[in-house]
RNA sequence: GGGCGCGUAGCUCAGUGGUAGAGCACACCCUUCACACGGGUGGGGUCGCAAGUUCAAUCCUUGCCGCGCCCA
């Protein structure tokens, strides 16, 4: 028994009923012991976020393909869960506070990471629930959490191995510091952006009376951030600046400071730029670090003149002027800082060397665009800072997955994505894992009253190893992409050989966004299989970017985001999904686009609607997984339609390509079966055709099930009593083999169809006008035509009576189809005139497609050395436009 | 500066070594008993520019122009 369907479809009505469904019942993950596994792991969201337009795209696509693989009979686990997000959940929490002129700070560490718990489980869930208003079919049952204890440990104990294989250190040098989050930050986390800036000239006086060899007692340095200049600790020429060769070695006497500073020869100074001479702030600037080492400079002896905040500090020789101390490194909130007065004294002093522009004026500065170094969380400019922090050797890690990628055990889709990740991690650094937070995964590291460290699994293991000394935990925690890289093994139990583990681990496949390629998947693979020996997953699939309307970045500084659930409001969940499948071709970003969400809520509305026919000719649910036995034409020939848009499909799917999987469906439920397959039986509804049309219908529900789960759940259960719901059903195995007899007779009679209404809209005849027709020798074809499917023949090509034998004389229009030509006496009805042109147009039309193709073989050329088929082609296709001439030709012979 | 990618119908995008397709938009027709969130028909492209390879190039090669992204 069909259930009666309502005359419109509202999405609304149906998503939130079959998704509660299916968690309740557990049909994410059925039991499914005996099957082949299926895994995917879904990028773990931030705890703090809300589903944006990307994650609708990214987790349809994976939903997309977890649902196939289920209907297909795999074990299919889709791993689910949040990421702690440390800088993101901390600020969240902070912010909170100050809402009440309260702070972290305020709190101990203890209470503070308690408050942040407490945010969690009131608040943590927004998107969790959002990803099942989109239809994800995640594993719920085993959700996620990095922090979750056994994640926990699982970091602990990478944290621990990796340290006695000494593939983590704690070293001291310049990390990129955030100055309003007061923490290191990774190299990836930096954001360079151009900016409007200065670059100051300063003289840099030569001590001891030593000139240069023009006579110069100073040195000429320029510099964009003169400040730096309170920590300078030498200055550096090239060795073979021949202008600087005697004053190598000599000294200078720093301006403010009075420090006394070398002159080194260091290739870093490029001859080439300004003066050739650059001051060396080892203890702020990357480059400067470097020469500073090859100077003979320890870390550890390198001046320092910031603080955590950015304000200027006491160095350790104690010659930073009383007057610095405190500024802010820079202009700052309408305030000068350490920068402005520093330029002042030093202009004051007659130290700087005005800039003189194109017009002959001088000012303090040249004006410049500079590479500016920020935040991408705080937003503010990086400051290079000494410290001591906890490093992962990337650089050894990163050998498997460069070795991996490159004999094809790892597989990147698409392929262009290869070469840039092999120019990272071919040129990768050290990654700097620790972070000042309260709020993360605290480093398992412990310090006796020596500083000596000792690194262990719990503080109990600490001790053992410190022999009696009192033991001080490391304040630091661990940068969060350190524990997602864990992801896809510590999710399954790792480092419990468990048999979750050991089934779906390795992973199948990997779907995410280039945007995290090095942030993730990359050290996925290096932890994956640095801890388990194993690749994560041998396929990766990176998507692109979903952008705005007009192809702009989606930002809320821009106010241009696209909500993803206003989307799914206004079409339903279904339409948003099918867009983003079908807009996905391999990596391109995707222009938002709302006409292209509606269409396919229309096409949504489009199948209901045959349902609803379905329903009023008692057209109901399938008795088999295997086609019906078929007689009819036409039913043996959507049998057939659908063998091959199954063998579409999956082809598509294996082959990742979202677009063309999505289409192939699209255009079989619309095209083939809505427009032609129903209008063929219309009238002629047996018992056959019941089952058929039945059977076909289910498998459009079933192939289009992984891009459109409500609706085709919806329409499954309405066509009748089901031993299974549709999320769970079996994929289409027809057992049949497309029909060329069968298929011949509806693209004839298609063709025919086509033909009689193009030409009626030509010749102004009313679309439904019944007319007689004649047919003076009819093909085989036709034959079979019109003994088999004479009431469809009737029906679409609305004729009134098809005679055989020759037409009376007068006026007619003549269609072809195939090789016969239909006459349809018109007398009176029609301008002989106008249905001449007609003819003549498609003459023309012929005549030059045959002329082309005559010339192509004429051509010895070609037919020596074209490939065989391309020749075979052309005779057809030459046959063809031939023929069709000829009866255009005879046509208008008749006419007169 | 290095790397990657893109430029195909008005718009958004597929595509193939044998002279191009989809959706939307547009024009005209249709209140045909599932559907106007529909049906039918049609117009519209020198496939960025130039040279080369080839019997044949939108598809391969090179250069140029324009746009975007990543890295330095």
């Amino acid at each position: 028994m069909t259930t009666e369907l309502d005359k419109t479809f509202d999405p609304a009505a149906i998503e939130a009923k079959w998704y509660s469904h299916w968690e309740e019942t557990g049909q994410f993950r059925p039991e499914r012991p005996d099957a082949e596994p299926f895994t995917l792991v879904n990028p773990p969201p931030n705890v703090t976020g809300s589903l944006h337009i990307g994650h609708a795209l990214d987790n349809t696509l994976q939903d997309v393909v977890v649902r196939y693989e289920r209907l297909r009979g795999k074990d299919a686990l889709w791993v689910v869960g949040t990421d702690h997000a440390g800088i993101a959940t901390q600020m969240v929490v902070e912010r909170e506070l100050e809402k009440s002129q309260d702070k972290r700070t305020n709190y101990s560490r203890e209470d503070f990471v308690a408050k942040v718990w407490e945010w969690k489980a009131e608040s943590g869930g927004t998107i969790t629930r959002q990803l099942r208003r989109l239809g994800c079919s995640m594993d719920w049952s085993r959700e996620q959490f990095t922090m979750d204890p056994h994640f926990t440990r699982a970091v602990v104990k990478v944290f621990v191995d990796l340290y006695n294989q000494g593939l983590i250190y704690r070293d001291k040098r310049l990390v990129n510091w955030d100055v309003k989050l007061r923490t290191a930050i990774s190299d990836l986390e930096v954001e360079t952006h151009e900016v409007k800036g200065s670059f100051w000239h300063f003289r840099y006086p030569l001590a001891d009376g030593v000139t240069t060899a023009d006579g110069k007692d100073y040195l000429h340095v320029a510099t964009t951030r003169p400040e730096t200049m309170l920590a300078d600790m030498a200055v550096a020429v090239h060795p073979a600046d021949e202008r600087y060769a005697s004053v190598i070695g000599k000294e200078i006497v720093l301006p403010l400071t009075g420090r006394r500073i070398a002159v080194i020869a260091d290739e870093h100074a490029d001859p080439e730029l300004g003066s050739g001479v650059v001051k060396i702030t080892p203890g702020h600037d990357f480059n400067d670090f470097e020469v500073g080492k090859r100077a003979g400079f320890a870390a550890g002896e390198m001046l320092n003149m910031l603080d955590a905040d950015g304000n200027v500090c006491q160095t350790s020789d104690g010659l930073v002027p009383a007057e610095f101390l405190g500024l802010h490194r820079f202009r700052r909130d309408g305030v000068d800082g350490a920068r402005e007065l520093v330029v002042q004294r030093l202009k004051e002093a007659g130290f700087l060397i005005p800039h003189v522009d194109k017009d002959g004026e001088e000012h303090d500065a040249e004006p410049r665009v500079i590479a500016t170094p920020f935040g991408d969380r705080g937003g503010v400019v990086i400051e290079p800072w000494l410290t001591d922090q906890w490093y992962v050797d990337a650089e050894t890690l990163a050998k498997g997955p460069i070795e991996a990628v490159k004999t094809g055990k790892i597989e990147i889709v698409p392929k262009s994505w290869e070469k840039t990740f092999f120019n990272w991690m071919e040129n990768i650094q050290p990654w700097c894992v620790s972070r000042q937070l309260w709020w993360g995964h605290r480093i398992p590291a412990w310090y006796d009253e020596e500083g000596n460290v000792y690194v262990a699994e719990s503080e109990e293991e600490a001790y053992a190893q410190a022999c009696g000394h009192t033991l001080t935990r490391d304040e630091d925690v661990l940068d969060t992409w350190f524990s997602s890289a864990l992801w896809p093994f510590a999710t399954l139990g790792w480092p419990e050989q468990s048999e979750l583990l050991e089934r779906h681990y390795p992973n199948d496949l990997l779907i995410s966004g280039f945007d995290i390629l090095f942030f993730w998947d990359a050290r996925m693979m290096m932890m994956g299989m640095h801890n388990t020996g194993q690749i994560p997953w041998p396929r990766l699939y990176l998507h692109g970017l979903v952008r705005a309307p007009d192809g702009q970045k989606m930002s809320k500084s821009k106010g241009n985001v696209v909500d993803p659930l206003g989307l799914i409001d206004k079409y339903g969940a279904d339409a948003l999904r099918f867009f983003m499948a079908a807009m996905e071709s391999q990596g391109r970003d995707i222009k938002m686009d709302e006409k292209r969400v509606e269409g396919y809520r229309n096409f949504a509305t489009k199948l209901w609607n045959a349902t609803r026919f379905c329903q009023a000719n008692g057209i109901g649910a399938s008795q088999s997984v295997a086609a019906p036995e078929a007689t009819l034409a036409v039913n043996k020939w959507i049998v057939g339609e659908v063998v091959e848009t199954l063998a579409e499909l999956d082809k598509a799917m294996t082959d990742l390509r979202f677009d063309a999987a999505a289409n192939a469906v699209y255009h079989f439920a619309w095209d083939t079966f809505c427009d032609w397959y129903l209008e063929l039986i219309k009238g002629a509804i047996d018992a056959e055709t019941k089952a058929v049309a039945g059977w076909a219908l289910d498998q459009i529900l079933v192939m289009l099930h992984p891009f459109m789960p409500f609706i085709t759940e919806e329409l499954w259960h309405a066509q009748g009593e089901r031993p299974y719901d549709l999320i769970v059903a079996k994929w289409p195995e027809p057992e049949a083999a497309v029909d060329a007899v069968a298929k011949a007779e509806i693209d004839w009679l298609v063709d025919l169809t086509r033909s009689i209404r193009t030409a009626k809209n030509e010749l102004g005849i009313a679309p439904g006008a019944r007319l007689a027709a004649w047919l003076s020798e009819p093909t085989a074809l036709a034959r079979a035509v019109m003994a088999g499917n004479a009431a469809a023949l009737e029906r679409l090509a609305r004729f009134s009576a098809i005679n055989i034998g020759t037409a009376p004389e007068g006026a007619a229009m003549q269609v072809g189809a195939g090789s016969d030509t239909f006459v349809i006496p018109l007398g009176g009805i029609i301008d002989i005139e106008a249905e001449k042109a007609r003819l003549a147009k498609a003459l023309e039309a012929s005549r030059k497609e045959a002329k082309s193709l005559e010339g192509r073989l004429s051509n010895a050329n070609f037919v020596e050395r074209a490939k065989p088929e391309a020749v075979e082609k052309a005779r057809a296709d030459h046959a063809h436009h031939t023929a069709e001439a000829q009866r255009l030709e005879a046509a208008l012979t008749r006419l007169g």
